[in-house]
DNA sequence: TGTACATCAGTGAACGCGCGTTCACTGATGTAC
DNA sequence: TGTACATCAGTGAACGCGCGTTCACTGATGTAC
């Protein structure tokens, strides 16, 4: 568990040309730090370069300061997310009804098992000070649109096969958004919580307004 | 905006037998520049002392680390938290559907007010390390519960006089809450977000199955 | 009423630490001739 | 095929900073006699 056991981890300098891979290794170390303390500032510059093997320098060829590794870090989780949502849709079966719970338990399940990355991923305090970065509002705003559009198509095909009674798909895609954000957010925080067995279905189709059976 | 500017404070020292008001100095200092910068990170010893004008040791005689400040913070802003909820169902009328509208509105209200204060609230960073802390887990547990009554009376009260359809009022209590929590962080967080107009109603009323009209 | 003294409220200097960042550098390797 | 050299991948030492915490202290003030 220590600094020392974990990764002596001999590193072999890049061959020349491919001085890139090194960024994706500093990212990767990143999310380790992360997932594995749960803390958005355990994860410094020169704890990432630890972790990697390099010296802290090293990291500035690949990223200008420390806010951008974090930035990166971020982009990457959300890509993660919708690239498991992706695949949890597409293992579920035809109904619409079935599609929907895929996706929402999908979201669930990602925010449960990386709940370090889910709540640096919705906390805020990674952003960028926008007066100095180049990052733009809605460059940050695009992130989640992915995931809720797909949240937004399934809810849509419910209502369609008349499995959901929303008369406002899009509105209520975001309030059942909220809902598994909640949920989601409040697993990934909370030491001991009294949660009811049955509390994702319950959110779920409420939120839905998914018809009976 | 600058340290320099605010809070010049020449401060007097308490008369002897009243130290025990720096205490409450200490917190209200380390409130204002959490609900300011909205950074948990910003809450350091050093600057608490500085926002309170007195040396940094002298913190010790109060709170026996830093951690114990936080902790602190987060006590008062759940006492504030209930007693703001406290007074909206006191000033809503007797029906029961506006009371949980006025329970769910304050709540809402109260995240809205200090972004800050709600997300450590509820961001579990500040969480002492159990290990090395008095603290227990039911203490910690203990803190969002008397909010969490308010709203499960609140929509018992509903269901009772017809107004809700719930038949398990504690677990769509909590379902309840984990809506109003996903929007009151959201809200707490994002720097731009597409909400519906109506959000708030739409998942309370869907949430609390609320009947129509 | 006067005075010695214990206590209280708070200070100032110093410590070691990890941080982000800079700077000039090193040594291997692909490439141009 | 040989060789000079530009480039590339990364280093090591150093900087100033703010942090939490410790230590021995100071000076005002209430209290006991």
């Amino acid at each position: 568990m220590g600094d020392d056991t974990s990764a002596p981890h001999v590193r072999v300098r890049n061959r020349r040309g491919e001085g890139d891979r090194l960024r994706g290794e500093i990212v990767a170390a990143a999310v380790a730090l992360l997932d594995e303390t749960g803390d958005e500032s355990a994860v410094t510059l020169r704890s990432v370069a630890r972790r990697v093997g390099i010296a802290a320098p090293s990291i500035y060829r690949h990223f200008s300061d420390q806010p951008a590794i974090m930035l990166a870090v971020v982009r990457n989780a959300f890509a993660d997310l919708d690239e498991q949502l992706r695949t949890a849709v597409e293992a579920a079966d035809a109904e619409p009804r079935e599609r929907l719970m895929a996706v929402c338990q999908g979201y669930l399940r990602f925010a449960q098992a990386h709940p370090g990355r889910y709540r640096t991923m919705f906390g805020g305090l990674w952003a960028p000070d926008p007066n100095e970065s180049s990052v733009t509002q809605e460059d940050l705003a695009a992130l989640g649109l992915a995931s809720m559009r797909r949240l937004t198509e399934a809810l849509r095909d419910c209502v369609a096969a008349g499995a959901a009674t929303s008369t406002d798909v899009s509105a209520d895609a975001v309030a059942l958004w909220l809902g598994l954000h909640g949920l989601a957010h409040q697993r990934a925080v909370a030491l001991s919580f009294p949660w009811p067995p049955d509390i994702d279905d319950r959110v779920i189709t409420a939120l839905a307004h998914l018809t009976d059976g």
